[in-house]
DNA sequence: TGTTAAGCGAGACGGTACGTCCTGTCTTAAC
DNA sequence: GTTAAGACAGGACGTACCGTCTCGCTTAACA
């Protein structure tokens, strides 16, 4: 299989650019003042060129924070897996919390998260690039504790990766409160063993 | 103690018509494309009046949005009390996500969360008014479950609250899947009985 | 003759500040970015109050003016008739050098001309209540002339009167030069005695 | 030594379209309700095109009338220099007489004379490229008739040529009169002549 | 190994919307 | 019944960007 002929002539410099500048600047003014004028002149670069590769300042966006986030792979790593389930589950949430309290995370995230709603499309590829094979790893996770018997076979293992991972997400997107260790152990805690017998009893 | 002297002059026709073109507009082409320009001329205005009385088109709509729901009062309903905590509690997930569903409510409210996610400002303004209320009641509902014996003294009621109503909130925003009666059961059936039981085993 | 009863319970102490504030204004602003409101808010007074009384910006300049220049009278002063046209007519001539070339002159008067060549209807009342009874005065001292001797019988006394005093008017308009006290001598020169005698020959 | 290479890629098309809207714009509503806005419109072009190579309303005016009265060269045409020096200043008098009463004249060069008179910077412009040219012009033919010993050689010549043009330019501005054949002649009897002998005696 | 077409920087273009200022009309409360 | 105050619908201001469109220049691939 060769190197697609495709885009024969695209410069690497100014893409780079381009979407460093992108990355840069929304983390300054925020999805809703980003500009693709403000990103050309950054980046040192006619506006053209953006308009030439990507359809929208949101498609930029994403592929600037795609490529900071996984490089040039498509797959995101697999979760821990020592056998203990909640011990496992409690370092990636605990990780989650810490990534997410990170600035230079938060705001292009953040950012991103409105370009998706804005526009059905790019959602629809985050969807497909980011939020399948990243919640395809949870599955595998919790299908190796089915398994090894930790968690009922019959379980929806969707829903169960929305109970474990959603609550942080949605308390991170509206900062409804500290993304703190202790907060994801209190999930943890409450969505492993149900609300009916959460807490040290 | 008298009313408050000031805004005397506020035409309320003109205050009802803004909030009520703002409504519509936003549903018609989102809030990325909504025009303050376009409130003004929809609701028959000047466009300073728009900026005498708002700050920005996210308050605008964020009031537009706001009246809608709650009308003059600032309460929020409480949740209802029937003593079966997982009955009440399945009624206001399952009445939720046929509301998120209704694309008269689905459209507004995604557009308050973009104007939202870019306004720190009026995000701070929703949580006061709007999430503190909303998630007291939850809280509310729980607490008397704990007087009741149905739920450990000890609980995080916050954490508790997220692991509730969480999931069904983080679907809808990113259209993970369709928020359905079935989806509502599934996730109270893990968070109340946890994980590690659940299922109909 | 009692006062005229029309306007009877018109302020006199906002006429005053409107017209007074009007005249410094303009003097600042100059005549294209004088504006009611700021008229209004200088003189602290209602924008109403001015609408009231006067029907365009241009006609509270024109007032304004008007009553620092005649003050209540409506005629203007009578040319200076010593029996020597030529030595009145130098002392006529030299002061309005100089009073032209005045900026507490030039500014407001620069500004009413503007005001009448966008407004005809002003630049009417300017014809019958300013110029005419001005130019009136200028053609009584010629008349006395032609009695004297000193002018033909016959002279067309409108154009006399342009051509002796429109050539300041016009330098003085577009700049065109010096205002100076030579300026005048050397136009009444040529004036008087005509181009083929003009000069010390 | 080639042409300046700045301002390469301006567009021809839409300055004339510009310039041929101002004309026609500043004759319908005069200057005070021209609008850069209007001007754009009528003439299919977006505002900052307006704004990119004018820095005003006045300047975009001053332009129109000037390509309007000298195309593309800057030098207007010297006065008829037949050797009778009345005869040729009556030809150029009734001339000016004629092409002022010109509705198509008269109305943007009134509003060219308001932009000039709000605008120092567009008279001085005005003063360079029309004023002057045209005064050395009137100069010149006074030169002539002071070689051909019809005129005084110590004549000021500035000063002739303000006595000889600028009443009629004066009756023009605050129309004071008709500006008729009649007039020029008798303007120029007086100043030719002189008062003291003016009249057909 | 020179030709040629693509990608490139630059930036003008017709537009839309911004947020501000002012217009002329109106309403209210105070005197 | 006039006044100071100021809200109102409307419209123009001058600016910022949009997405499209040339313009010359650089550069890699093919001839």
């Amino acid at each position: 299989m060769s190197k697609e002929p495709m885009a024969a002539r695209r410069s690497a410099a100014s893409r780079a650019a381009i979407l460093e500048a992108a990355f840069h600047l929304v983390g300054e003014v925020g999805y809703g003042k980003l500009s693709i004028e403000a990103i050309a002149a950054r980046a040192g670069v006619g506006k053209q060129t953006i308009y030439r590769w990507w359809p929208s300042k949101g498609a930029v966006l994403f592929e600037a924070v795609f490529v900071r986030s996984f490089g040039d792979t498509e797959n995101p790593a697999p979760l821990p897996d020592t056998g203990d389930l909640e011990a496992d589950l409690r370092t990636v949430l605990r990780a989650t919390a810490l990534e997410l309290a990170d600035p230079e995370v938060d705001r292009p995230l953040r950012a991103l998260t409105v370009a998706m709603l804005e526009d059905e499309a790019l959602a629809r590829e985050y969807r497909t690039r980011v939020e399948e094979p990243t919640r395809e790893a949870k599955r595998a996770r919790l299908r190796s504790a089915q398994r090894a018997g930790q968690l009922p076979a019959s379980l929806d293992l969707d829903a169960a990766v929305d109970a474990i991972f959603a609550p942080m997400a949605q308390r991170w997107l509206h900062r409804a409160g500290p993304l703190t260790e202790e907060y994801a152990d209190a999930l943890l805690e409450i969505t492993l063993g149900g609300l009916r017998r959460s807490g040290p009893n």
